[in-house]
RNA sequence: CGGGAAGUAGCACAACUUGGCAGUGCGCGUGGUUUGGGACCAUGAGGUUGCAGGUUCAAAUCCUGUCUUCCCGACCA
């Protein structure tokens, strides 16, 4: 049983996803250019993805903060590296009611500046670090080619700027928060990501460097999931944050950012989800079981009461779809929905002592004795589903991921099944954009701490420096 | 931003070539029968044909502009 109003992934991936977007009804376009409508159903991912990471940083100490959606185009300037990188993408500001302004402002297109600006103000000595503040916010970027939660000229985000008085201290900041982003996906989305440092190239602009994970998609295209900035003292210098430091003398603070985005839901629709609609991990599906009574006697809606209260009281999200639709209509719509559990309740099962549970992962079919524990049984099926979509994410990262010695084999993989590429690279740009031209594969991240494949660079046959993911992203 | 395609009821589309009452299916309302994989019968409502201008007795249809969407590139999270 196919769902009719979901085109094929292997047919036509980039229309299977639009399908999945409106079929599960995430999302729906709007009449403002690049801009969606975030349905309440994407809306219900975005927040459980919130509450979930929102948890992880006060955990680690951050604090939430909100600063102004605008930046005056001075501010703005101060970090060369910075504006250089976001210029072709910044919208303006030039008037305010009748009144045409005297210096333009921009919308953020991220906050370091503000930030940067803020801090200079708060800090004087070493006593006031470290500052680490968190902000949830919208963004805008004037991008060009605009696609649902992938890239949106609008996209909701996190973005959490800290400042410390130590390098060290800093460094092991990045390298937290890129834990934590790690942690997230694979506990909670089940989807296995690579961690490593971007290169020279890929850099965020205005980073020392920038630490990334990057996820492999069901049809082997790689999305940048999360990114982790170590700035050093370069926006520092730039917005003149100074402390006195131990010495009593002054010092430039030490700075990260890190960030996430509503591109999470992309990724975890092209992870996961298949022909039938969406596929939800159950730590992070808003709705973890739907419960569809079958018939409307009082015998089934007796039952359909206790065990939703039961569900409620061990926990366990869940919803009782009480429309008047027929029993298959309700079957569908919670699969289309992505609800990882769902459990049928009908009189012919209640008379045998009966109930059904049907995975959402697997579809598979199950007809339990109605004397089991019900929750422990629900939150055990719960867990085997999370589990099995990591696997099956691992298994596929794992089959599509390649090591290459030569040029002609990246080019045959990414002709046929992309995926990511392991290989040997020298450290110049110039090769990282011979790669590019093979199907505009880029490079991904420097593995760290990973045993070298080759000795010579992929590309130009001189001595290699690093071992680098490549792949074809979004 | 380049190359291509498209926009008609909530959704999918027809009518456009050759200008002449804006239609079909799904969905929606009402009444009834149903209910274990997208139920059935009856009946009804729903439109400034993306928007603006032009040609014409007459425009969904022809012309111009504009906005939005999709696909392929370039650019970028």
């Amino acid at each position: 049983m196919k769902n009719k109003a979901i085109t094929s992934r292997d047919v036509d991936f980039a229309k299977w996803y639009t399908d999945i977007v409106r079929a599960a009804h995430l999302a729906s376009y709007s009449n403002v250019k690049g801009c969606i409508v975030i349905e309440p159903n994407g809306y219900a991912i975005w927040e459980r993805m919130q509450q979930t990471l929102d948890k992880m940083f006060k955990e680690t100490g951050h604090k939430n903060i909100c600063m102004p959606m605008l930046i005056p185009e001075n501010l703005m300037k101060k970090e060369s590296d910075l504006i250089n990188g976001f210029a072709p993408e910044v919208a303006w500001v030039t008037q305010g009611g009748d009144k045409k302004l005297e210096e333009r402002m921009c919308i953020r297109p991220t906050s370091e500046t503000l930030f940067s600006d803020y801090y200079s103000t708060l800090v004087s000595s070493y006593r006031d670090l470290p500052i680490k503040y968190n902000q949830w916010c919208n963004v805008l970027r004037w991008e060009k080619e605009t696609r649902p939660f992938l890239r949106s000229r609008e996209f909701l985000w996190q973005e959490g700027h800290t400042i410390h008085e130590t390098k060290e201290e800093a460094e092991n900041e990045t390298k937290m928060m890129l834990e934590i982003y790690k942690k997230f996906f694979e506990e909670y989305l089940a989807i296995p990501v690579i961690t490593g440092k971007k290169t020279e190239k890929e850099k965020f602009a205005g980073a020392e460097y920038t630490l990334t994970i990057e996820a492999l998609m069901y049809n082997g295209v790689s999305l940048q999931s999360a990114t982790s900035h170590y700035f050093g003292q370069k926006f520092s210098k730039a917005y003149d944050i100074k402390f006195s430091n131990r010495n009593n003398e002054q010092e430039y603070a030490y700075q990260t950012s890190w960030g996430s985005s509503t591109r999470m839901i992309g990724g975890l629709i092209m992870v996961h989800s298949d022909d039938n609609g969406l596929v939800l991990p159950p730590k992070i599906a808003p709705n973890q079981v739907a419960i569809i009574p079958i018939g409307n006697s009082e015998l089934v809606k007796v039952k359909v009461e206790e065990i939703y209260n039961e569900l409620n009281n061990a926990g366990i999200t869940s919803y009782v779809d009480n429309s008047e639709k027929s029993p298959g209509f309700k079957f569908a719509e919670a699969e289309v929905n992505g609800i990882p559990v769902r459990i049928e309740i009908g009189e012919r099962d209640l008379n045998e002592n009966k109930i059904t549970f049907v995975r959402r992962d697997t579809r598979e079919k199950i007809v339990e004795s109605l004397n089991i524990d019900v929750s422990k049984y629900v939150n055990e099926l719960l867990s085997k589903i999370q589990n099995n979509l990591y696997n099956n994410a691992l298994k596929r990262r794992e089959d599509l991921t390649y090591e290459c010695h030569n040029l002609e084999d990246v080019e045959k993989i990414m002709n046929t099944k992309p995926g990511f590429i392991k290989a040997m690279w020298c450290g110049s740009e110039e090769c990282e954009l011979k790669m590019k031209e093979i199907k505009g594969t880029k490079s991904r991240c420097i593995l760290e701490n990973h045993k070298h494949i080759d000795d010579k660079c992929i590309v130009c046959g001189k001595e290699a420096k690093h071992l680098v993911v490549w792949g074809i992203q979004y």
